[in-house]
DNA sequence: TCTTGACCTTACAGTCACTGGAAGGTCTAT
DNA sequence: ATAGACCTTCCAGTGACTGTAAGGTCAAGA
């Protein structure tokens, strides 16, 4: 298969799935032509990168998960401490992202958003709140 | 004030300060010595993109709620439609972070993470829900 | 056989918002 | 005079791609 048809199958753009052969996350053969030519292997590797891509794991915890799912011999307490940590840092962002949310959430129902100037946000922004 | 003291005062590391100058967001004088000399305004400005940039707004939207802080005629409306599009986006990405944290829970409670190679979130990853 | 267009290749620059480090100038206190 | 804490600029690196340019390859139709 060429870049064109894993790129369908996997759902990866055709320059992500070159980026990860430069990174060493696959390493496809090639044809005469120079033309990249990729396995079933290569495809079903991809399929796996694209998930964990998903799941929000980044490139290097990819590389690992991937080793370790070509390892028979793996302990599953390994990819379960990557995972672990990986949903800390998830759950970390959402705590901050939800504060950023109510406090947005609050400033924009307190503005009028009309053609008056005044405008609770930049007051906030501007620090009314906490100093003067 | 130099800019070890509006790095204190504002809690911003003077390695953004400086990027902030680079990028145009202010515009410290400069004493005899070459060295950045902030006025109390600027001070202003630096946590008014300190808080700007705690809630999450992009670089750009900071530039342009700083113009509309400093522009007394503005339109609160053009402020709150910033935020919203803003809070739009905070919303999306809490959504897509929730996701990943239930699909990642549900592995994670699934894998023994035990010494065995036995693991449930290797072996979604590898698409075993989905073919065979 | 020629040409068109869809595919493929590499290499380099740009994204975002910083952060790190090197090499050197300035200021303050001893 | 010197030490150490400041300050300066400049360049490179981060993560994970994405865009673009310049060119090579292949299959189908006139």
């Amino acid at each position: 298969m060429n870049i064109g048809d894993v790129s369908t199958a996997a759902d990866l753009p055709a320059k992500t799935i070159r980026y990860y052969e430069e990174i060493g996350l696959i390493r496809p053969a090639r044809g005469q032509n120079g033309y990249r030519s990729f396995s079933q292997s290569d495809l079903h590797k991809l399929r796996f990168l694209g998930r964990a891509r998903a799941l929000g794991f980044s490139i290097e915890d990819c590389r690992t998960l991937l080793a370790l799912y070509e390892d028979e011999g793996r302990a599953s307490s390994e990819v379960r401490k990557i995972a672990e940590s990986h949903l800390r840092d998830i759950r970390t962002k959402i705590t901050t992202l939800d504060a950023m949310r109510q406090t947005l959430e609050h400033l924009v129902s307190t503005c009028a958003g009309d053609d008056r100037p005044d405008c609770p946000i930049l007051n906030d922004l501007g620090g009314s709140a906490h100093e003067k």
